[in-house]
DNA sequence: TCTGAAAGTTTTCATCC
DNA sequence: GGATGAAAACTTTCAGA
């Protein structure tokens, strides 16, 4: 898959459309100066070169009722097998929000998502403490999710 | 705003929903039993209550070339009004993805997202080094983000 | 009060310019 | 990139449980 070119017009929908993506084609197209047609197909090739992912709906921790912690764990051997069995163990559990392979001192964050410290007891243990060919992992509670989105940049900023 | 009392359907529905809201109404109540408009009021619910916070367009951060970094940081003084400052100091970058006040030897992890390992120093300098009543901080490159959502349960897993 | 069905409106999609 | 007609989806309203 080549990497598309983009122009400002699609860094711009690129913004909008991680901030909300619900808006019409049309509103869009206000917003940028173009037609909704022109939108469309610009999105389309988001879509299809994968720079899009998905579209999701993003639910509010506190109202939701969410507890989450974030963990960093350090493997014992570094193989690229012992980190593939070690990937694939964490990424089995629907509570790993986030994992990523990291530089420095730990191996790898992961962030869990659970309803309550009850469940994290269970989650954290199933996910980290049995982890194969873990050394060792630190968890901090979240207190508050201050901000938390996906958003990336496309571009250096100005 | 009253907590909003979610049935099995309510449940099934957010599932769904995290992890991909473009599907029609149609195609949700299909897969939950429910007739389309009877999915939209419940959805307008959703967000009508808070609990569904916004739609958003998810980008592949490979593909968008984008770095990401997890930092640690901890303040010097504790007082509600420090920890305000640095938040507000914080939160002025578009580049910090995710902030959260966590337990432990540090107070919050920040994750930045750049264009690269230039911009990254720019932004970790600024957002970071730069912040008031900063203690010390500490920064992990993400070599890999093998998994990143958003996704939150919303009931205890069976 | 909530659900399901039907009509009216808007948006999206495909083709052509 | 823009414009058009066709298809699909969404919104509103109303009847029924």
């Amino acid at each position: 898959m080549p990497r598309p070119e983009l122009d400002d017009l699609d860094h711009a929908l690129l913004g909008l459309l991680q901030r909300d993506s619900a808006r019409t084609l049309a509103a869009l197209g206000d917003q940028v100066g173009l037609s909704p047609s022109a939108v469309q197909r610009r999105i389309e090739r988001f879509r299809e070169t994968g720079l899009v992912d998905r579209t999701v709906a993003v639910l509010d921790a506190k109202r939701a009722g969410a507890l989450l912690a974030v963990c960093l764990a350090t493997l014992d051997r570094e193989s690229r097998a012992e980190h593939e069995r070690f990937r694939a163990h964490v990424l089995a559990s629907p509570h790993v929000q986030q994992l990523y392979n990291v530089t420095g001192d730990w191996d790898y964050v992961v962030v869990l998502a659970t309803t309550g410290v009850e469940e994290h007891r269970v989650v954290a243990d199933a996910v980290l403490k049995d982890a194969p060919n873990l050394r060792r992992y630190s968890t901090m509670l979240v207190l508050d999710p201050v901000r938390a989105t996906l958003d990336l940049p496309t571009r250096p900023a100005p």
